[in-house]
DNA sequence: CAACTTTTATAACGAGTGGTAGATAAGTCT
DNA sequence: AGACTTATCTACCACTCGTTATAAAAGTTG
């Protein structure tokens, strides 16, 4: 079996650029033209390694998740429901306000709506959102069963908390809410969270 | 002077209509066709009426705000600061669930990124969303003058943090979120206000 | 080298974009 | 009624959208 011509770009790279521009500006407002730009690649190379604009879309996500699976190993690993609270949050701040990249979350800044032809990008990112806020709502169960949290105490009230409040510092890191005022804001939220005050 | 003939269209009833299609497909997501069917008139009459496209947004918004400035009336006559973050909140998850309307924030849903040529949409949303913000700021600063709230509280990181879930909740409600769902969260959200337990 | 497979670049596709002339219709005022 | 002003309609503008046919280029394998 013969090879055919080899891939003259690096996937990962290319991957890297389409997820900032899809980060910046949206699904709908990402253009093929900005898109294939920042990649470096014409349109053709683009469709025979992703298939489409969306299929770009989802291999660009599943890179992201693959960033955040590392974040959210070192938050889930946290010792108390407390500290996993903690880490989460924190590590938002710092994350959605890194210079590195785009404010903000690219799993809602990638579109919370959309137009024609598009309907279902939004579903795609809450369902990558809701992966999230089932991993803390594991480890809160697990810490409710544990005796870490209290008897009375909700997992899935305090993971839902958690994943809306860490959406709402998407949404104000996209506006250019400085780190200090997302710090600010995990340490107020991390008052509604049983445990030591 | 004469005054010519008289619009056919009523433009509140064409700016809710609007309303409508910029919030559930946000601005860029929006055609001018979508609009033009949506509010019943011809593109030329909405350029007569609103200018552009950013014009007839801008209208919406002004006509969004003025529905809002009622809730925020009674919200922020609230009898004490937590009275005010409670009042707000619930009146959150109420109304970004309220089936009359396209689901969560329009100032959320209208767009957090654009694509090119509509850059200057996200800052438009952000400073609207600012502005409720410091109307909670204001009350709280004035609340902790009054010693209704402790000398220690910080009003500014409250009405961020206020400002912040309303964002997030925004996001959840439009992916699906349950009024059941809002609602829990504005109640956990408020264990982190001072106050009465 | 020659056969084969895959990627690349050029160029274009039809559909849809926001926006606008130009003509016509519908009113008001003298 | 007739002059005047403004709104509405039809048709269209140049442009961009996502996507693809075609053919040349660049490798690997026999």
């Amino acid at each position: 079996m013969v090879m055919g011509r080899p891939r003259s770009f690096d996937m990962d790279k290319a991957l890297d650029e389409a997820m900032e521009v899809f980060w910046r500006h949206g699904y709908d407002g990402a253009s093929l033209a900005m898109l294939t730009k920042a990649m470096g690649i014409k349109a053709p190379s683009l469709y025979a390694a992703f298939g489409s604009k969306e299929g770009l879309l989802k291999a660009a996500l599943d890179r992201y998740a693959l960033r955040r699976s590392e974040h959210m190993r070192y938050v889930l690993a946290g010792p108390t429901a407390r500290d996993v609270a903690e880490r989460f949050l924190s590590s938002i701040a710092e994350s959605h306000t890194d210079p590195a990249n785009p404010p903000g979350c690219l799993l809602v800044q990638g579109g919370l709506a959309c137009g024609a032809g598009s309907e279902n990008i939004p579903f795609e990112l809450a369902s990558r959102r809701a992966q999230t806020e089932t991993e803390l709502l594991e480890r809160f169960a697990q810490a409710k069963a544990d005796g870490d949290l209290p008897d009375d105490s909700e997992p899935v009230a305090l993971a839902r908390f958690l994943s809306t409040v860490a959406s709402g510092m998407g949404v104000i890191a996209s506006s250019g809410a400085t780190r200090g005022a997302l710090r600010e804001v995990a340490r107020v939220s991390l008052g509604a969270f049983p445990g030591k005050a």
